[in-house]
DNA sequence: TGTCATGTGTACTACATAGTACACATAATA
DNA sequence: TATTATGTGTACTATGTAGTACACATGACA
């Protein structure tokens, strides 16, 4: 599934319950042409800067970040995050690289319910 | 200490022991004009792109990671990393934003050690 | 002392990014 | 049926990125 595709069928749906999810409607919330979302939803044009994927992700009810992923980006935040400790992040991301999700979420588990 | 200051000190520390280090064979090797590498040194333009930050850490033997967040970049490859499993990652990431250093190092290691 | 290497100033450039502006055909609707 | 809203085609643009090309002054050194 393309960033596009996706985008046009996420906000298709919602545009049968409630006509504000139109093309030009949502174009308009987010601050966009209606000509580039259309383009955008086509996968004409490459997908748009992070801060509009971002709008785009809170009007259509999107998780951003898997939205920015779709996008081949990754956001600025996380991106701040691991420059604060570049050599530790970088191990433990390339440690987690082949570990079953099984295992990273029993990592954030403990993290989060852990006594650190 | 910025990007510049940090590249143009390392590489002259080098140069005192081996004038193949000065900045018009550096610049050859990592294959850009000694011009481009002058600026870089002394922060007239922006840290170079990815790759070329990649060539310079080699021949410096610098961590690429670090060099790279010196420049307030995050190598393409933990970022394909991450987009894999964004969910995952991003929740992964922000539950570490505040923890200490040596939490951080106590998961790197039991995630190396352990029986993932 | 002539040559060679070094670092730097100035000017220019190719390509990518992230869009806008406007016209147009079609579909819905009052 | 006149109007309004909708999606899309075409053309254009501003800004940023990542450099190159060449000339020039200075210092080393043989």
């Amino acid at each position: 599934m393309t960033f596009g595709n996706y985008i046009r069928q996420t906000r298709s749906n919602l545009c049968e319950k409630d006509k504000k999810y139109s093309l030009r409607q949502t174009a308009q919330r987010i601050g966009v042409e209606p000509a580039y979302l259309s383009k955008i939803e086509r996968d004409e044009v490459a997908p748009p800067s992070e801060a509009t994927i971002c709008k785009l992700a809170q009007d259509l009810s999107i998780d951003a970040d898997v939205l920015l992923a779709m996008a081949g980006k990754v956001s600025k935040e996380l991106q701040d995050i691991i420059k604060q400790r570049p050599q530790l992040f970088a191990e433990l991301i390339r440690q987690l690289k082949n570990a079953p999700d099984k295992a990273v979420l029993r990592v954030v588990r403990e993290i989060r319910d852990g006594d650190w």
